[in-house]
DNA sequence: GGTTCTCATTGACGCAAATCAAGTGGGAAC
DNA sequence: GTTCCCACTTGATTTGCGTCAATGAGAACC
């Protein structure tokens, strides 16, 4: 059985029920929208927009709110005194940004693409968090499953070469992709690829150049290929996993 | 003012109140006995003892407990196909260990030294967890807090020099000792170095042999000494924290 | 059209860490 | 004591990625 088949699962191609409240795709994923019947935290939202490169916070800044990327893409990043700086966290939409009881932001946080975010006033809503037990279990829930992609990230930081890096985080983007959209695998998977390679460099603990030259290692190969500057296409998807260094069985399972 | 100064703060003294229970160090710290006023979670609990080296659970495997470490030290790590390994957690007395509502471990749990754990029926835990919110948010917090040490954890696995990352881990290892022991800083941090030099590179990314090197390079420059074998003293945290790269200030501040 | 951005690619070179390979020291078993 | 085993150290060599530098390709603007 071909990974290309075992990505056809009817999990995989589920459209969500979109939000709307605040526009995010998948309802029941929405930080706020999901967990309570009605719209609880209707009186307190307020959204914001963001353009490319604009920073959301700074490291080391107190934050008077919380929420939801509701589109866009927002990337986390430390920096060292020195100015390297490496990606810890990048936030895509429906993902909650912004962390509970701890109002200094211990990274910056910058619009990737442009962003616009559902905001709440930190106050009020961690005086809901006390009395909505199922809030609470949701965003338990969303920091359990960050923890685990951090944990996939080191293993890549700590581990793996450039091109296995590469290509495990275009592996990210595509199944993704799969999860999000109504892909038709026949023809492969497409997805936009929102980053700079200096954005990409800054995730995967590279420079811009050894980036470039994995990318076009890997189109080189076969392994993908770019139709449009911005828009990547995957073949076959079994063929990345494996240039990610990654098991290509359960791949794609959810 | 010195770095040395700095640490002596009396936060960093304070003692804290041993758990009778389940003898973990700090009682408002322990995740089971610190949320309920009585020992909710007594009726549940029970004890297992590992060896160094053994293992808790695998990757892949369903875990039916969660709990926390009584004593000793406990690893958390990833492997590839190929057998390249990464550490993705470490954890001390006192940490939880096993995620709620994740049945299936993404990585292997092994004991590094002697360990105790005090576990919990997954299924009771998790239906106590349900009604008691505050038991919840516990682990909300300490799940963050995981986060937030994932986080630093990238930044050293993506940008810092092998020298970088032994003395950013020595120091992590002298903070904790410094906010767990009674510390007499005018003689510098005194710590045990729990592990072996291999699992020193599987937490760092790197060899065991630049691991032997850059230690015997922060040895002769002065930076840490080995009275013992496994024993460690740093005479001056500042020029560890210089080392490791980070910014001297706000090093001990809590 | 040309100029000036920014972002990406490509090449030449150097270095830090991996790899390969001995060699050391210390503790346990006998 | 001797032997074995293990973790660790040290040295020689290789290599993957970083660094430095030049070039290319669009997009925005006058």
């Amino acid at each position: 059985m071909s990974g290309t088949e075992r990505m056809m699962t009817p999990s995989l191609r589920k459209q969500h029920e979109r939000c709307a409240d605040c526009g995010i795709r998948n309802r029941a994923v929405c930080s706020y929208c999901g967990p309570q019947e009605l719209g609880l935290l209707d009186t307190i939202k307020f959204y914001r927009s963001y353009d490319p490169g604009q920073e959301i916070v700074a490291a080391g800044e107190q934050t008077d709110f919380l929420g939801s990327v509701v589109e866009g893409v927002v990337s986390l990043s430390k920096t060292m005194p020195d100015g390297r700086r490496q990606m810890v966290g990048l936030m895509f939409a429906s993902d909650f940004v912004g962390r509970p009881m701890r109002p200094i932001a211990p990274y910056d946080a910058v619009a990737v693409t442009p962003v616009r975010l559902c905001l709440f006033n930190r106050g009020r809503f961690e005086r809901l968090l006390k009395d909505t037990p199922v809030l609470e279990k949701r965003l338990l829930e969303m920091t359990l499953d960050e923890l685990d992609a951090a944990r996939d990230w080191m293993l890549l930081l700590g581990r793996k070469s450039a091109r296995e890096k590469i290509a495990s985080f275009l592996a990210i983007l595509a199944r993704r992709a799969a999860s999000a959209d109504n892909v038709d695998a026949d023809d492969g998977f497409f997805f936009d690829l929102p980053l700079t390679r200096e954005q990409m460099a800054d995730y995967l603990g590279l420079t811009i150049e050894t980036v470039s030259r994995q990318i076009t290692a890997l189109k080189k190969d076969g392994v993908v290929e770019f139709p449009d500057a911005r828009r990547c296409r995957v073949p076959d998807f079994v063929a990345l996993l494996d240039a990610a260094g990654e098991d290509s069985d359960g791949g794609m399972i959810d």
